[in-house]
DNA sequence: CGGCTTTGACCGGCGC
DNA sequence: GCGCCGGTCAAAGCCG
């Protein structure tokens, strides 16, 4: 046990970047109330660590559309996920690798600032936790499953390539939230040492293979853990506000397209993402005490239950922050972005 | 009737 | 080699 809980630490430290902007999908795309949110590592495709909620900071600043088409009025139905172009296909960072190397460290200080250190260990804080933990197996299986034997398994068929994968941790009653995609369950499990199943969503469009996983915490059955696997190809069939925000996939430009959600995060997000990651790494700023509480999002979802707190949200934080860095291109990635407000100004100079 | 859920079976990886 | 486990498949059933 004792193990675990260093093992979990260690892996928040490595929560990694898959890809850029997995956790900024999720976000946007998430309506209803999260407690939290990070990236999960994903050694297939780089060996990585996500920067889970500097990950989505980081990124929202580089994608000011996001969060307008988020501060918008809410409609009934939670913003689409947009994507970014799948990390394994299309768009391979080259410089992910790297990066991704460099960002798995191990555990500092920091780290635990994320898991348990805070001063304040709220509740949400220990869900984070649990489900990082949860994540930790998670990660661990995969890289058990990615690691051995190339040469065994690829002669068959290509093992199944598995894609960058995102959880979060949501407070909700309802198990299958809203995201504005749908969503095929394939499939139940028992999960070992819970009482609640792991229900496995795959995404009804043909050519999408994004799935998801939704759980129950076991610690708190009102949190469900969500674990998106892949990024969607294709807009929201579900378009509350008619599709204006969208960004074009594969286009890498933002706030242009009226006809889809999704969008291409570029690859550069990443490296900024590590940058953020470095001066945290660095200077162990502890980022977390600097965010705002529990990641609640007020939601007018359809689901029944999906909220339950209407408190000022972390979204909408970032939104403040990341409206202000408006068309975005390039060039916003000299921009500081959520830094500038969640990093003290004396930790932000060495950027160069 | 199409789309979705349910659920038992199956498969592959891993640890012992 | 065996058993466990996570993940997936696919047939059957349900529902609008």
């Amino acid at each position: 046990m004792e193990r675990k809980q260093e093992a979990m630490e260690m892996e928040n430290m490595m929560i990694g970047t898959t890809t850029s902007s997995f956790s900024d999908q999720i976000a946007s795309s998430t309506n209803y109330p999260l407690s939290s949110i990070f990236d999960m590592p994903f050694e297939a495709d780089q060996k990585g660590s996500s920067l889970g909620f500097m990950d989505l900071l980081g990124i929202q600043d580089l994608c000011p559309s996001i969060f307008d088409f988020l501060q918008q009025p809410p409609s009934s139905v939670p913003p689409p996920p947009h994507q970014p172009p799948p990390p394994t296909s299309s768009v391979p960072p080259p410089s992910l690798t790297e990066t991704s190397e460099v960002l798995n460290f191990p555990a500092t200080p920091n780290s635990s600032s994320i898991s348990s250190s805070s001063t304040e260990a709220t509740n949400d804080e220990q869900q984070t936790k649990a489900i990082l933990e949860q994540d930790q197996e998670d990660q661990e299986k995969t890289k058990k499953q990615l690691k051995p034997n190339n040469n065994n398994k690829q002669n068959k068929n290509q093992k199944r390539q598995r894609q960058p994968r995102f959880a979060f941790m949501t407070k909700s009653e309802v198990d299958h939230l809203e995201d504005g995609y749908r969503w095929r369950k394939y499939g139940q499990k028992a999960v070992k040492n819970s009482p609640f199943p792991r229900s496995y969503y795959r995404c009804t469009s043909a050519t999408c293979g994004v799935k998801k996983r939704v759980e129950r915490s076991c610690d708190d059955p009102t949190i469900v853990v969500t674990t998106y696997e892949g990024q969607h190809t294709h807009p929201s069939p579900v378009m509350p506000r008619g599709g204006t925000t969208g960004i074009q996939p594969d286009s890498g430009s933002f706030g242009t397209s009226s006809a889809t959600s999704s969008f291409v995060m570029p690859i550069h997000i990443t490296t900024q993402t590590h940058r953020y990651q470095q001066q945290r790494q660095q200077q162990q700023s502890p980022y977390f005490y600097n965010l705002p509480p529990p990641l609640n999002f007020s939601t007018a979802s359809s689901s029944s239950t999906s909220t339950s707190s209407a408190s000022p949200t972390f979204l909408q934080a970032a939104e403040r922050r990341f409206c202000t860095s408006s068309s975005s291109n390039s060039s916003l990635l000299r921009d500081h972005g959520l830094l500038q407000d969640i990093v003290p100004s004396d930790m932000r100079k060495e950027d160069h």
